[in-house]
DNA sequence: TTGCAGACTTATTAGTAAATAAGTAATTTA
DNA sequence: TAAATTACTTATTTACTAATAAGTCTGCAA
């Protein structure tokens, strides 16, 4: 199965974004390493802002078939196996999605933000869901409601994502662990 | 009091690079507001590397005078109080300054770099100290250690200046309350 | 075989970026 | 009071940016 080039496009241009940042990086720097011209870019996403829908919809589709493959495992499992997703991005030295869509919120058109609501809401409610669910079997305990706990890991795990960016590496494992042992009965 | 057009610059610039990202602001996003030419904030940030230090060095300079006013405070006041300045960062639609320069890191000189870590430092040894403290008075309860629960606490806060941008306001007030229910006995 | 759509390239444009050299006016210092 | 320093402006340069118009090649369908 080959990829085409407007998928690798949208790989590269994820990675970029989530390595620089949205205004960082330009056209030339997706075209150089692809071998192909400025204007092949433009070809595939007519505006940087259409590339920017491409991302956001090609994570909630990675997303989609994530949670689907997790659909019958028991929520302790479920869980991490996210944690162990957000330590493999952090290893790549990227940041997470949402924060690095967030940082540049307000270089991003509403078609963009649309998309990237959206899938962040995808991901809380999938994390709320699982929450509750393990505090229904007995697995997870916590004096918070679920959406909140939701809130918190979230913003742990991809905050650290960034965190680890300027204190280093070993940080990262002691919060992903704290949250495990804080949650898990 | 007058401030300087030093002063003028970086706290802009500070303002621009949290609300905007910095690749996403210009020195004519600087000069135009404050009357003066783009040349004029080269003459004292010959480079947008040296004003990121001066940022950065800003940054030190107010939480150093911070966390002098908070020293005689208890921990849990000494909390509270940095808990409802994060607040106030959100409000201003703005991130907070850790995340701002993590987001964009690969953009910055090792002289900036070097400074945002020391700052960020500052702020988890802060931190760290203050929670270890509560422990110790009996104020705080927690399993971790108290360098753990300082990252956990800093991460939570920080994302949660980003995340707001995206889900909305109401999850901000949520996330705040529940660091504080789940350490104060 | 012809024509038409898809996936590009070539070539260019208009705009913006950071940065700098050289000049000026006002204030300070020796 | 002469000289130097501070805090700028004017003017320009070099480089890069996203974006677009027009042309080329390839394969497939009628």
């Amino acid at each position: 199965m080959s990829t085409s080039t407007r998928e690798k496009i949208i790989q590269l241009g994820d990675d970029l974004l989530r390595k620089q940042g949205f205004n960082a990086f330009s056209y030339a720097d997706i075209s150089k390493p692809l071998h192909i011209k400025n204007a092949a870019v433009h070809y595939h996403f007519p505006s940087k802002q259409d590339l920017a829908v491409a991302i956001a919809l090609w994570h909630k589709d990675i997303f989609d078939r994530f949670s689907q493959k997790m659909a019958n495992k028991e929520p302790k499992d479920r869980l991490k196996t996210f944690l162990n997703f957000y330590h493999s991005i952090h290893l790549s030295e990227k940041v997470d999605i949402i924060g690095a869509f967030a940082t540049d919120w307000h270089s991003l058109e509403t078609k963009v933000q649309t998309e990237v609501q959206e899938f962040t809401e995808l991901v809380i409610n999938w994390l709320s869901e699982l929450i509750q669910e393990g505090l229904d079997v007995g697995q997870f305990r916590t004096t918070q409601n679920a959406r909140t706990t939701a809130l918190r890991i979230l913003s742990s795990i991809f905050a650290s994502t960034q965190l680890v960016r300027i204190t280093g590496d070993h940080d990262f494992t002691r919060v992903k662990n704290s949250i495990l042992d804080e949650l898990i009965n």
